[in-house]
DNA sequence: ATATAGTGTGTAATTTTTACACTAAGTAAT
DNA sequence: ATTACTTAGTGTAAAAATTACACACTATAT
């Protein structure tokens, strides 16, 4: 039940953990603040909502004005809105993830006026963060870990071909843990949503692994079947 | 008559979901508008979050004020933010739902101004809801669907002492299908967080089962663990 | 005493998960 | 062309978890 009562002065924004996989390891983008409060700090890209945008749309928005990628994987995961969490007002904020694959063109763009820069920082190795920044990450770390376990949501780090030692690795890097290499691939080529390809890597120095494809129309048919590792 | 709009960005409201249990179904409490917009029908409680409240004081004022009851378990779930889902202006609400032990004193109190009544009503047979209220209900019964595959919260509808026969009676309620009485006996034990009374339920005119009781600190310590149906 | 209604229990078959190590294939260097 | 190097790719046996399934027990009511 909503009414509309006059005396609101509360904000509410967007803020996006975007996660990406450059083949070697798991970053996030973060931007350097050029405003107070928090000026120099690093912290998680977001905005205000606009009036005429859905939350999807915002958060997609914030992606694209950050990186110029659109059509990205993005889901909302937690409202945070302690009355205190920013140091000039009410501010209620929804937390997005985002899964991208990093290289090639993929760079962040240089920024607008709020940041003076973004980077894609290795989640092994962050900054402190603005405001409450980190328990902003912290969550989504912890919800992407679940989802990984039970939706097919590795292949949206990985270019549109790869190998499945490439896949697994993503698994351990965003799960923290190693993972069993011969059971690992019995268990995501029993889910029926790998196309292997005729095609195998290219430019090792060593025997090329064998290039697959994430099927979407089979992942369609499995839907509500779930996945865990 | 038409109302005037305040001009704001933004309105942030909190709607519940507020599951509750007689021993026999599985019940939520919607309301009855008293106001335009959707006079006359039934919607989610909800309201506006407050200048000074953090979102969980919000929506546990809500159930407060409709049920009288504290301490519940309440959780967030969903931000719907459609910027057309409220016909008089941009309402961005953030939805919970809320685990309740219905039986004896726990009958919601007669209502505020907003609402002309409020009632418990089956999950079975819900009648049509206000605004987006029957998307907020779906996606709230899909979280705690899967939630209650994972985490030992049907305990929270359930009475302090109660049957093993109770208790599956929940788990089919929400899931929406039979599960077999020694495979589920079995397994909910082996998690070791029930605790077998020395007592017997009462009343029945027939064997009475046993009770038991759910052990949090046992609980505490599996934590981490995942459970699953 | 008998009818009734729900309680409480075990096992075998199947499926899933885990642990574990070597050969194959390609590249690079000599 | 031989060798060294590096990663790809593969199977099986043991253990654990899940499933399917039916009947005797116990308390009450008549």
């Amino acid at each position: 039940m909503e009414e509309i009562l006059p005396h609101l002065d509360s904000v509410f924004s967007i803020d996006c953990v975007l996660f990406g996989f450059d083949g070697k390891e798991v970053k996030i983008l973060l931007i350097e603040r050029n405003e107070e409060p928090f000026k120099d700090w690093w912290a998680l890209p977001g905005n205000i909502v606009g009036a005429d945008e859905s939350l999807d749309q915002s958060a997609a928005r914030i992606l694209y004005e950050l990186t110029g990628l659109r059509g990205i994987y993005m889901e909302q995961y937690y409202a945070f809105g302690d009355p205190n969490r920013h140091p000039q007002g009410r501010v209620i904020t929804l937390a997005y993830y985002a899964l991208i694959r990093l290289g090639g063109d993929k760079e962040p763009r240089p920024i607008s006026t709020y940041a003076k820069r973004a980077n894609w920082m290795p989640i092994t190795d962050l900054p402190k963060l603005a405001f409450d920044h980190q328990k902003i990450y912290d969550k989504g770390l912890e919800k992407i870990k679940r989802r990984i376990k039970h939706q097919p949501i590795a292949f949206e780090l990985l270019p549109e071909k790869f190998t499945l030692t490439q896949l697994q690795h993503v698994y351990e890097l965003i799960l923290g843990k190693k993972l069993d290499k011969r059971n690992f691939r019995k268990k995501i080529v029993s889910f029926g949503v790998l196309k292997e390809l005729d095609e195998k890597q290219k430019g090792v120095s060593y025997r090329a692994a064998t290039l697959y494809r994430f099927d979407k129309r089979k992942y369609a048919k499995l839907f509500g079947k779930e996945i865990s590792f």
